[in-house]
DNA sequence: CGACGTCTTTGTCCAGGACGAATCGACCAG
DNA sequence: CTGGTCGATTCGTCCTGGACAAAGACGTCG
């Protein structure tokens, strides 16, 4: 379960050790593994795209392994997003970077549906309060937009376009990897403190288990599900992400749900997802109803039977009253 | 960035269609790569172990593809945590399942400092709504205890300690890993709630970032560090886990930190967390002081200088008023 | 009993070949 | 034009088997 090492080009050292990189620049250099793990693209696949396309063409170290300028990794990482929004390899992966990011940008501007004034100008504020580094202030406009517009509108007219938004300006180039952690942590803090003000559902009914399967380290989605699931009533046990298949089986049954609650974002592997789901349908008795939400584009294609897709958020009310109904 | 298939062995269903697994059993078979992502081994350890020690021996697929039994899976996941402990992979690969969950039960038992009375209870306690499922009355159970003794006792008395029992009743096979996830949800969302309710600490020092390396998956210690520090009056701004370290030393230069606090488990290659500290010291001015916590083993060894490495969660306390003192 | 050199263990990397599933594109029928 | 079928191509992943360095274990000598 061993070596790794980033950086140490013999001969290419960052700078003078007295003058510590910037970190706004300087360069570093990544071994197979680093790229693999920052990037999401598998080392074989790697391998492959050197060979057949000639990028990314990594320098080798003195063992004749591969070493990755940061440049090379920071494309791979735009190639990934283009590549999870269903561009084809062959495509993209010769082009630069800034023609990628053209194509990140186009689809952008195609969706605006522009909403009424003020939620259009809180969202603008959030997002020049995440560019600007301002925490707190982002976490307080968040909190009161919440309590303003009520769980269910501020995560529809709030939390989502300003995903959206966030993911773009990111492909753009506009914004830093680690602005999305902070504006997820920030919207994590903001459902998980309204869930917890929710009154607590007695022993209604659905039970609902919340999941990801390994490999999809995205929450947020889920979180967004559990409060929305919490507001119409429904008895959320969730399960955090990552969980085994075999794990999410063990629990519907512990906790006798009846539901069981997927969120897929784009960066997980597709045939993962439609292997597990089947997987996963065979394993749960035929009355635990199975729902598979998020963005990614699997979902919107054909799929294992017997599985509901909720493609947005809003279907989650929807497909609550047809439980209820006893459709299932 | 595809194909990967858990189960379909073409002759070997689990069962009848009509009866679904149970899922208590049931075989399943698993791909290489779907392994890999379950136990956290990485394909080309496990082939190396076939090759060198004997296990694991996969079935192949129509196609000449490894094809792991579920109860080798399972195998995988033990070893995997007593190899994170510390063992070495010659002697404990080979052994069975029985042999390996005793050596698991061994470490445990020295460890007993048997707490206060009514700690010990409360632990109990927690213990049991855990087996039993109670999600709820465990939330309340841990709510209670953390208003009763405080946020500080709270985390060192009930949550770390339970922590611990709960990997070691799951190294015995007395707990699934979906229980280890409710149980690390419900603490999150306690811990979160508390540190929702501390005063605002308005522009005091120090500016503390949090986060953990790409493939680092545990936020728990993070965010127990978190309100540690947070109750000592220092400004937290975390980015959860798997921060690439190019956007931690970003995000350390916007937010202007003086300390960037690292959370690593044992889970995560000890390789990664040398070179990533290493890096991380030379991307960072001098000025700004890097702590890194957790329990993996490679931290109780030489690292990196210029690193302050924390053990337990108690010496955060001090390490802040050294920081006051001016030490760095 | 501790420091040092040697042997062994162990995880990761490499090359290059292979193959199935998904996609594309041309063609044809309605 | 629309919609569907069928080969050709694309693309990610898997395979084998060899190699090597870093870290641990072990024995020896001061």
């Amino acid at each position: 379960m061993n070596t790794d090492r980033p950086q140490h080009h013999p001969s290419l050292r960052a700078g003078p050790p007295d003058e510590p990189d910037t970190a706004t620049e300087g360069p570093s250099w990544f071994s197979i593994a680093s790229v693999e793990r920052d990037t999401g693209i598998g080392k074989d696949t790697l391998r492959v795209w050197e060979r057949r396309y000639g990028f990314p063409i990594p320098l080798r170290n003195a063992l004749g392994e591969r070493s990755y300028p940061g440049a090379q990794v920071e494309k791979l990482r735009v190639l990934k997003r283009l590549l999870d929004a269903g561009h084809r390899a062959g495509q993209v992966v010769t082009l630069e970077v800034e023609e990628l990011q053209a194509i990140g940008a186009a689809v952008a501007i195609e969706v605006k549906p522009a909403a009424d004034g003020r939620l259009a100008s809180e969202l603008d504020s959030c997002f020049e309060l995440l560019r600007a580094h301002d925490v707190d202030a982002l976490r307080r406009l968040l909190s009161q937009a919440q309590l303003r517009l009520g769980l269910a509108a501020f995560i529809r007219h709030i939390l989502v376009p300003l995903n959206t938004r966030v993911g773009e300006a990111w492909m753009r180039g506009e914004l830093q990897v680690y602005q999305e952690h902070v504006c997820s942590e920030v919207q994590q803090v903001v459902l998980r403190r309204a869930i917890a003000g929710l009154a607590d559902p007695g022993l209604t009914r659905p039970r609902v288990l919340l999941a990801s399967f390994p490999g999809e380290p995205h929450g947020l989605g889920l979180l967004m599900a559990e409060a929305l699931l919490a507001i119409d009533g429904a008895r959320c046990v969730s399960l955090g992400v990552q969980v085994p298949l075999w794990d999410i089986a063990l629990a519907a049954q512990a906790f006798e749900s009846d539901i069981v609650a997927l969120g897929f974002s784009g960066c997980m592997n597709p045939n993962q997802i439609r292997d597990g789901l089947a997987e996963l349908r065979r394993k749960l008795p035929r009355q635990v109803v199975i729902w598979a939400g998020g963005a990614s584009p699997v979902l919107s294609r054909r799929l294992v039977p017997g599985i509901r897709v909720l493609t947005e958020l809003d279907a989650i009310h929807a497909a609550l009253l047809d439980w209820h109904r006893g459709e299932r």
